[in-house]
RNA sequence: GUGGGUGUAGCUCAAUGGCAGAGCACUGGACUGUGGCUCCAGUGGUUGCGGGUUCGAGCCCCGUCACCCACCCCA
């Protein structure tokens, strides 16, 4: 094989497609009723962007962006995610100025150079919502209780939905310092992650899966236990609001963001179908991200979800079907054939799908072409159906045949 | 970036170091102009690529590439 698409990315074909376009087509039905609007953002940025919003210090930024300098020089990333987007787009046009809160959602592909492995892609696809300019949880609760219906929309079931709380700028420092209080002092038992991760990221030893990383963190303090007093509110509120609407979640403690600009909610839904990358679905809130750049204070929250993945759990549970042709035109000499194309042309105007035979075949062999692409209907067209002006009928899916004049063809079609 | 696994027909997979095969799929026929079921036939291969060992390599060795899974990180 001579070519192959890139490392990591793939070809999404029929019939997986349909798939892909049942959760699309369901997630926008539901933006709709949620009041978000779909925005196109690029799928390049300056690299700086990403480098302000991400976080200098994480590994997206330091191992895995495909960034390249266009010809005029200037350094340019492919998108590695689409708040920091979306969150420019904001500002540039100074979204601010509209009523509050203002309801976003995207779609489209991501860029990551990581090492592929089940559910993960270096181009990966995303639906993602963001919200801006509401502060209060119940902004929180909708986008939640939306995501959900999404999901169950869409078909799945037997999803995690795990929550928590990583405070903000107030109160994370404080937590940071009790935690690396605590895990200096068995600094020596971590793993070797961990103890990189206690120097770069401490709030990470917290989901390691090392079996004696995990008992060392018994006992850790919890980042509810250090959230100041708005964030415990707002934390609080939250809580209660999606009780209220009988959300089922996990409150997850050890539910940490690798990116820097979320604060407060976190919040996370997992498939315990997929491998070890089992996230569908993720976001947070990020309050301080559209002030940072350059906007007036405005709080903000979105979540992603990840196509691949969803698209993985929906075929296991619920294939779904793949159109097929209304009515497949089998034709016997060249006569037959125009004949059969004038009347493909004829039942497409009333939109139906209809293939037509591109000459050649025998009958037989157009028959079988015809069962195999699911048509609903074969019509056949020969020297005597053209004399009479008849077309013959069968039902493939049914049985059954006759003939039908062609001026009929579309009643016929509608009545049965 | 690290570790493990796998590379043979379009797909799923066989083949003790000794003639590269099966099932499915595809095309055609049995059935002159009637799908599905059955039967028959046919098309399809530099065994990922490059070296080496050997009388002889799909098989053993080295290298390389790709894919898969996990770590890391993350949707």
């Amino acid at each position: 094989m001579k070519y192959s698409a890139p490392k990591g990315m793939q070809d999404i074909l029929p019939p997986d497609i349909y798939l892909w376009q049942h959760i699309e087509s369901t997630a926008r039905s539901l933006f709709f009723r949620y009041g978000f609007q779909e925005i196109k953002i690029p799928i390049i940025e300056s690299t700086d962007i990403f480098v302000r919003s991400i976080g200098a210090a994480t590994d997206i930024v330091e191992k895995e962006m495909y960034t390249f300098q266009d010809k005029a020089g200037r350094s340019i990333t492919l998108r590695p995610e689409g708040t920091a987007s979306a969150v420019r787009g904001y500002v540039e046009h100074s979204l601010y100025n509209l009523p509050s809160p203002q309801k976003f959602f995207y779609s489209g592909p991501m860029f990551r150079y990581e090492r592929p492995q089940k559910g993960r892609f270096r181009q990966f696809y995303q639906i993602g919502v963001e919200a801006f300019g509401v502060s209060q949880p119940s902004l929180d609760a909708e986008v939640i209780v939306m995501l959900k219906n999404i999901l169950e929309s869409i078909g799945l079931r037997d999803l995690g939905f795990e929550i928590n709380s990583i405070g903000d700028e107030q109160c994370r420092p404080n937590y940071k310092r009790a935690l690396v209080d605590f895990f200096g002092k068995n600094l020596n038992e971590l793993c070797p992650d961990c103890r990189r991760r206690y120097a770069t990221n401490p709030l990470r030893i917290l989901d390691c899966k090392v079996e004696q990383c995990i008992g060392l963190r018994q006992g850790a303090p919890a980042v509810t236990d250090y959230l100041c007093g708005e964030c415990r509110e707002h934390f609080d509120e939250l809580l209660s609001m999606l009780q209220s609407m009988n959300i089922r979640y996990t409150l997850n403690p050890n539910l940490v963001r690798g990116l820097d600009y979320y604060t407060r909610t976190a919040f996370e839904v997992t498939s315990g179908h997929l491998g070890a990358q089992k996230a569908v679905a993720a976001g947070g809130r990020y309050d301080k991200l559209v002030k940072e750049f350059g906007g007036p204070p405005t709080p903000a929250l979105g979540f992603a979800i990840g196509m691949e993945r969803i698209a993985a759990l929906l075929k296991e549970i619920a294939p779904v079907d793949s159109p097929a042709p209304r009515v497949f035109i089998a034709t016997l000499g060249k006569e037959a054939e125009i004949e059969g194309f004038k009347i493909a042309e004829d039942l497409r105007t009333i939109g139906l799908w209809v293939e037509p035979n591109y000459g050649g075949a025998s009958l037989k062999s157009q028959l079988r072409k015809a069962d195999r692409l699911g048509a609903e209907f074969a019509f056949i067209i020969g020297e005597n159906e053209l004399k009479v002006g008849k077309i013959q009928w069968k039902n493939l899916k049914k049985g059954g045949q006759g003939e039908v004049e062609i001026n009929d063809l579309a009643p016929f079609l509608r009545g049965v």
